[in-house]
DNA sequence: TCTGTTACGCAACATCTGATACGTAACGTG
DNA sequence: CACGTTACGTATCAGATGTTGCGTAACAGA
């Protein structure tokens, strides 16, 4: 067994490489050339580890996805289920460079699902921990609505929370982040009572 | 003045070609051969009427902004104010094939806006437009609301219209569809109480 | 009918793309 | 110290793409 580097190490670089290519250059932009550059490496390197470029991009998709997984986590630690609620959904807003970024790349990803089933389906697995997370917040915030109603209510307030980040994402001015900030507590004021 | 041809009749023409391009292919997809090919022309007569394959895009998102439009007023005609109101949210749902998609190209424009201004210009536009009417019809649909609570409830309910889009728009079943109603009505029995 | 202009098909081109094939250097193992 | 395997840089290729330029046919006006 020679050579031996962490497989793993180097497909999360690529991957952190491809998500930094898809946020400057949007997915078209992102070529082969692109990421290589970025990663520090050659061409050569990039197909050793990847059989294609779909799959590169899908990993930077499941690198986006393991970012914000590990931000939501934080952001509950310690807090009560009705400031833990709010302080996700907040956390899943793009009002910051970071999550902007991030963001940028989900709407690329969506863009792109429509024509890719295998990134639908990634789509749908991280929608559905999405909503179990937001629900389950919601029951434990709200312990007297039925459990149709707690569905309802997570489905409203992740709606919204879509809609504004696509908002804020082509209208970044402060006051669209700020008009956020009062739609996700209007919407968490009309759920929780 | 030599053989004359509607110039506006052929581009709307081509725009359309676009349109159904970017639907069956995708914006990466919607080479110039392809649209050729659904204009029924060749490539020649694209670049005789644009100057660019941008170009064209744009058109086919101009195109898709007139047709939901004229949907829309046709929508709230005969109708009371909150009716009209609930009529053109749901309207903006893609809740048939036809706005299906018509929402396959906004969600395209968006992820290609990002990284092109002139087309996010576009988009701000259309917002604009989009946020008068409903905040119009919000106005009228509960007189007493203050001027800030109605462009509060506008924006809710258009973040939430876009939410709702989105997510249909990935999960395209039938129940996903009828819970995008739901939560409409719901938003709506909020706003209007 | 003649003429100048417009419409646009066709072919060619330079560029860029993802992928492959090959060569070499690094290094664990015997 | 070989030896065999892995890592990956380099060169190359075939295919696709947007754009340009040329040639021709159609037609309004004189």
């Amino acid at each position: 067994m020679p050579k031996v580097v962490d497989h793993d190490e180097r497909r999360r670089e690529i991957a952190a490489a491809t998500w930094r290519a898809i946020d400057e250059l949007g997915v078209d932009g992102t070529t082969m050339r692109a990421i290589a550059e970025r990663a520090g490496c050659t061409i050569g390197r990039l197909n050793h580890y990847f059989d294609s470029r779909e799959d590169m991009l899908v990993a930077a998709l499941r690198y986006a996805h393991v970012r914000a997984g590990a931000r939501m986590l934080t952001a509950i630690e310690g807090r009560s289920s009705s400031d833990a609620l709010r302080a996700v959904l907040l956390e899943a807003l793009p009002l910051d460079d970071e999550r902007y970024t991030e963001w940028k790349v989900w709407l690329t990803f969506w863009a792109q699902a429509l024509n890719t089933e295998s990134l639908r389906n990634e789509h749908r697995q991280r929608y559905l921990e999405w909503h179990l997370l937001v629900s389950t917040l919601v029951a434990d915030a709200a312990p007297s609505l039925s459990k149709v109603a707690v569905q309802q209510a997570a489905d409203s307030l992740l709606a919204t929370v879509d809609g504004l980040g696509i908002h804020v994402l082509m209208s970044p001015a402060a006051g669209a982040k700020r008009q956020a900030i009062r739609t996700i507590d209007t919407a968490l004021a009309t759920v929780l009572g």
